[in-house]
DNA sequence: AACTGCGGTGTTTTT
DNA sequence: CACCGCAGTT
């Protein structure tokens, strides 16, 4: 973005010194860095993520003797997480009722433990830095003078504190501009208020407001499900996004029996877009929940087609580099109780719960720090038993020759050593499964990426590599030069744009989701996800449901999106799966998609549409494919192809044909065979009965 | 006192 | 399906 900037300024390689660009966390930590100090944050503290938050509330909950039946670790983290979004501190968090005066007590040690700690949360980042400008704080003038200007993107998606900063930041001279669109904020789960944008102009009188209302990006036909599938939000203002661009493809809706059949097409929709001289970047497939990636990934690898799934576990999120992470961490900033708690018996060395736990109350009942408490109990023979206390020196041995280490050698040299004299490397080594291979791999990746980073910052540290990875976004790896068929969240999808974009699990429960279904408002926000899916297409959009599918150890009926339903009739084709040829229970009619599929009428409605369309615009690289080309021209070549029919092939036996594509002189057909399924095979190695 | 295996449970989205 | 807590085992 910053070189974009620059380019952009003319400043082309221009580091642009003065200005900041950055997330609000991001930029939050860089406030917190240098000024932090006035009010009451170290300069060298660290960053606590939603694991290390989590844990660090089920401590405090263990320690306040609050039970985690009544108060789920997650809930209390989720409760403390909406107040800090709103601005709201323990110390101003109002209990109303006894649920409440417990929330709040946890809310109060919690902090007192991360200020401990030396460590900010993600929530505190931005609380920590709008204190900044709190009457009280000494930089507050310093702060309200840095800047001339504030640009703020994606501004539908700022909570309150966010939106407060801004205002702080630009106090001088109150040049702010903000950009964005409330169909497309997706984040009121994590505070961010569509007020703020909905009512900017209320709040700024005489600001100037300049409507983007043609689309650049999308075909008219792209252009037209879009707005068909936001129309029905009342929490937005009317806008009329027009184009100049062509109708172009129609918007395929595909209807299938299972994910894998699903995942089938999405495999086969890149692979013939490959066939025609699309490159695999071009391709992007979003869905709502991550776990909805496992059955593509499948598809798209017996396919052998390169993909990239970007967000979900990060990589930063594995057990392996988080424990990693935690040994640096703790190296940096030994107050880290967390992180210390999360190392001191991995690998395992003897050191288990009880020992730990007893050396937590020791670090209570003193008014120390974990690490202090750990060197008591190695001093003072009393507090452990023989066997544990000997353990914990071993342990605390082990801290005192890295931290020597630490200011001696560069970041991914101390992660080496440390890998090595912790005796991670060895456990992993001796496991010998593919598994601790994979993590292996994954710690010398850090390593990796550790060296790299050593030679592009300019000022490489550790505490500022640390930073980095805990602020880093999920897109921010994205690399569209890897070549590779994109695979993510229709949230992290925001702000990117493809050619030809598949859109997964639309069917009520997955999207919307089922946590979102009986509430106006979270609706009103899954539509705008599917909204700004939707909008990331370029040249085509399939729109994907299945009648049945397997979500995360559950079995769903596909009851079509809602969203389906609000499409055009005029900008969609149908492609729809027939259900399998023998019928069992599940799919014999039952359930609540009967009568919504219904083979010879989709055949009819195909055939009606006449021969394939021609693309209007031919462009360079362009990807063109009729899947109902087999239909139009009635029964296809020498095999008699037709939906329905049985081919028998020599491996897999006899199957049924679901869907076919041309593919150059040959077809690729999609056959339901009765022993392995469904497959895609060249028609070349099918033959009649 | 740590580790292992089992059963039960809950499961969005992300900085 | 993956994670967590628990109980029984080493």
């Amino acid at each position: 973005m910053k070189e974009r900037v620059a380019r952009l300024l003319g400043r082309e390689g221009s580091d642009l010194p003065g200005m900041w660009l950055g997330t609000f966390h991001g930029l939050s930590a860089r406030l917190l860095r240098l000024y932090g100090e006035a009010v009451g944050i170290r300069k060298d503290f660290v960053i606590y993520d939603a694991d290390d938050q989590r844990r660090l509330m089920a401590r405090v909950l263990h320690d306040l003797n609050i039970s985690d039946k009544t108060f789920p670790v997650r809930q209390v983290v989720a409760i403390i997480d909406r107040a800090q979004n709103q601005g709201i501190s323990a110390a101003n968090f109002v209990a109303s009722g006894p649920f409440d005066k417990v929330i709040a007590s946890a809310y109060r040690t919690y902090e007192e433990r991360l200020a401990a700690a030396n460590a900010v949360d993600f929530g505190g980042l931005l609380l920590w830095a709008l204190r900044l400008g709190s009457p009280d704080s000494s930089v507050a003038a310093t702060l309200a003078e840095r800047f001339d200007h504030v640009l703020v993107d994606e501004f539908q998606d700022t909570n309150s504190v966010q939106y407060r900063l801004v205002r702080f930041l630009s106090r001088r001279t109150r040049s702010i501009t903000v950009v964005g669109d409330e169909d497309q904020s997706i984040y009121g789960w994590r505070g961010a208020d569509i007020r703020n944008i909905l009512d900017f102009e209320r709040d700024h009188p005489g600001a100037g407001v300049i409507k983007l209302e043609q689309n650049y990006r999308s075909t008219a036909n792209i252009l037209r499900a879009a707005n068909a599938v936001i129309a029905p939000n009342t929490e937005r203002r009317p806008k009329r996004l027009f184009t100049n661009t062509a109708a172009g493809d129609p918007v395929v809706v595909f209807e299938g029996e299972t994910e894998r059949e699903e995942a089938e097409y999405v495999a086969s929709t890149v692979q013939a877009g490959l066939a025609q001289g699309a490159a695999p970047r071009d391709f992007a497939v979003f869905y709502r929940t991550n776990a909805q990636s496992r059955v593509l990934e499948e598809a798209l690898r017996t396919h052998d087609l390169p993909y990239l799934v970007v967000g979900g576990t990060r990589f930063y999120d594995r057990a392996e580099i988080k424990d990693m992470v935690a040994y640096l961490r703790v190296l940096q900033n030994p107050d880290d109780a967390v992180g210390l708690a999360r190392i001191i018996n991995v690998p395992a060395r003897g050191i288990g719960n009880s020992t730990v736990d007893r050396l937590s109350a020791l670090a209570r009942d003193r008014g120390v720090g974990l690490h202090a408490a750990v060197e008591i109990a190695v001093r003072e023979p009393d507090v452990l038993g023989q066997g544990p206390r000997h353990k914990v020196a071993a342990f605390a041995e082990l801290l005192k020759s890295l931290r020597a280490a630490k200011d001696s050698l560069p970041p991914a040299d101390l992660a080496e050593k440390v890998l090595a004299d912790s005796g991670y490397r060895d456990q992993l080594a001796a496991e010998n499964t593919v598994e601790s291979e994979g993590r292996l791999e994954n710690l010398m990746e850090l390593v990796a990426q550790m060296r790299e980073y050593e030679r592009e910052a300019e000022e490489p540290t550790l505490a500022d590599f640390l930073e980095r990875i805990t602020l880093a976004s999920d897109v921010d790896s994205y690399d569209p030069e890897k070549g590779a068929v994109a695979l993510m969240t229709a949230h992290t999808a925001k702000g990117l744009e493809f050619p030809e974009v598949l859109v997964v699990g639309l069917e009520e429960g997955v999207f919307p989701h089922q946590r979102s279904i009986d509430d106006d408002a979270a609706v009103e926000e899954e539509r705008r996800l599917c909204y700004v899916a939707v909008t990331r297409a370029m040249r085509r959009l399939h729109l994907c449901r299945v009648r049945w599918r397997r979500l995360s150890g559950q079995q769903l009926g596909g009851v079509p999106s809602r969203f389906l339903g609000d499409l055009p009739a005029e900008v969609i084709d149908h492609v729809i799966m027939p259900p399998p040829a023998y019928h069992d229970e599940k799919t014999d009619g039952a359930g609540p998609w009967q009568g919504r599929w219904n083979r010879g009428e989709s055949l009819r409605s195909m055939r009606g549409r006449g021969p394939a369309r021609a693309a209007p615009m031919a462009q360079p690289g362009e990807i063109t494919r009729h899947y109902d080309q087999g239909m139009a021209h009635g029964e296809e070549g020498e095999l008699g192809l037709r939906v329905g029919s049985k081919l028998k092939h020599a491996k897999f036996g006899v199957g049924e044909v679901c869907a076919w594509q041309s593919v150059g002189d040959d077809f690729k057909v999609t056959v339901r065979f009765a022993s392995v399924g469904v497959k895609t095979v060249m028609a070349k190695f099918l033959q009649r009965l």
